[in-house]
RNA sequence: UAGGAAUGUCGGGUGAUGGCUCGUUGGGGUAACUUCCAAUGAGAGGAAAGUCCGAACACCCUUUGUGUCGCAAGACACAUUGCAAAGAUACGUUGCUAACGGCAACCGGGAAUAAGAUUCAGGAGUCGCGGAUCUGGAGCAAUUCGAUCCAUGACCCCGGACUUGAAGCCCAGGGAAAGUGCCACAGAGACAAUACUAGCCCCGCCUCGGCGAGGUGAAACGUGAAAAGUGGUGUGAGGUUUUCAGAGCAGUCGCUCUGUCAGCUACACAUCUCGCGCCGUGGUGACACGGUUGCGUGGUAAACCCAUGUCGGUGUAAGAGCAAAUUUGGUAGCUCGCUCAAGCUGUAUGGCAACAUACAGCGUAGAUAGAUCGUCGCCUCCUUCGGGUAGUGACCUGAAGUAGACAAAAUUCGGCUUACAGACACUUCCUAGGAC
RNA sequence: GCUUCUGUAGCUCAAAUGGAUAGAGCGGCAGCGUCCUAAGCUGAGGAUUAGGGUUCAAUUCCCCACAGGAGCA
């Protein structure tokens, strides 16, 4: 799990982040992101029940991601908040297949 | 010992390293918190699930009482009450439980089966007794051995039939004799049923072949899931199917008659059973058993309904506190509620059991877009593929997968229901056989 | 977290106070038709979400499960 100061927690600032942030896609997941006016970046990951009806493989889904983002943490620079948006194919993939996959798409925006 | 059934328990272990959440201790920081650092301890389930029930807890409503304030209306506080109307209801008895549509024991009912018993002039076999036949063998002979045929007894195996019938399984398991509704098609008739019509007889009226009244028609065969409460048994007289035997006819297949084992159908009479009522005995009770010169009213209440009992409502997003922009109130936000619990383990006592009581020990997750994870090893369990010993099974061994099934707390418990790789206990009950 | 509704052929809809063969359109299949295709005509097949119960009889009534949808917040 990630610290608390890394979690972007409040709906409030979710919203904003629909209505106003940037988006990127890849095949399988997507994520939106913004600036914001603090010094480190918060993240939240969105795994629907439209993924699996299973809240152990949805579980499973966020806590790789989680892990992924804890790895290269050092890396990521500050201030900005960003969303992970995940799809159907996600189910079932190894936590090398979901590490390349979140980097490649961290490396299309300023944030890696 | 063999077979059948029910039940309970578990559902990985261990190590390294890097994180997350919470508790404790120490230190830093602050007006006070939030917070930071270090050490140390703990960190998903038997179903956490479905949300089908119940309870705790909180607030609201309601009944009643007391107190305080008030001229009064009334307000507030504390305790107390919960079916009265409407509505809902899943209800055998006794117990257990905080409560329950839960659990335990018992009562009653239902469907079916195993084993066993009964039976069969069914099939195959073994052994025995009797009779007949043989130019059969042995022997001089009596006799004996053997073969074939007939009749008959016992045992065993297989198969069929009917009745009986265990543990276990299933039951929303009060009332159809309070009332209403429904029971298609068929049938005279579907609840106090015998109709209607043609035909026939007779009477009356008139327009003379029509109308009206009465009788007859009339059997209850059959239909149907069900036909007037219910189904067995016995006796008598039948019908029909089949087995076998005998006789006759025919002349190779067959037909007829008589007797007979068994089955089916069905009439009359007798008797019993079943249900309700009453009486007696036993049981806390549901009920059971026995008696009876009583009565005889189809099914359906998971159709409406009736009797008896039970249920006030909303839900931790309940609710309590602090409180920015913005003075009160309140919103955002934060804190509490939030984990010691109708708790777990063991022993003893009571109880058939569910369970209760006593003593001792343990202290067992608490997140909030929501922690319990990532990587790398080892050990067993398991799966797949291959090799060896080898008739199979089994054992040994190698490789791969690397705990592999169902599935993740969200106020907390007690149940129910549903999902589930695999492992264990070998506990209880029943049937049959054997030994003592 | 809570409440509630629905489920019928491959698709879209019927049938309803329980009564027997569950119906229609479109689509797919086979045949006719055509030089070939299309249109048209003919025919067959195909279903009450799964399981259990009540009843003489269940798509309908009841229970439980599964799937899908809607609402509160």
């Amino acid at each position: 799990m990630l610290p608390k100061e890394h979690r972007l927690r409040h709906e409030k600032d979710i919203k904003t982040l629909f209505a106003k942030g940037k988006s990127v896609f890849g095949v399988q997941i997507g994520l939106k992101y913004r600036m914001n006016s603090l010094s480190t970046t918060r993240f939240a990951i969105v795994v629907g029940t439209k993924v699996s009806k299973s809240a152990v493989v949805r579980n499973t889904i966020k806590r790789r991601i989680r892990a992924v983002l804890q790895k290269h943490l050092v890396e990521i620079k500050g201030g900005y908040d960003v969303l992970f948006l995940t799809k159907k194919e996600l189910v079932g993939k190894t936590f090398a297949e979901i590490e390349s996959m979140v980097v490649s798409l961290l490396k299309k925006t300023p944030i890696l």
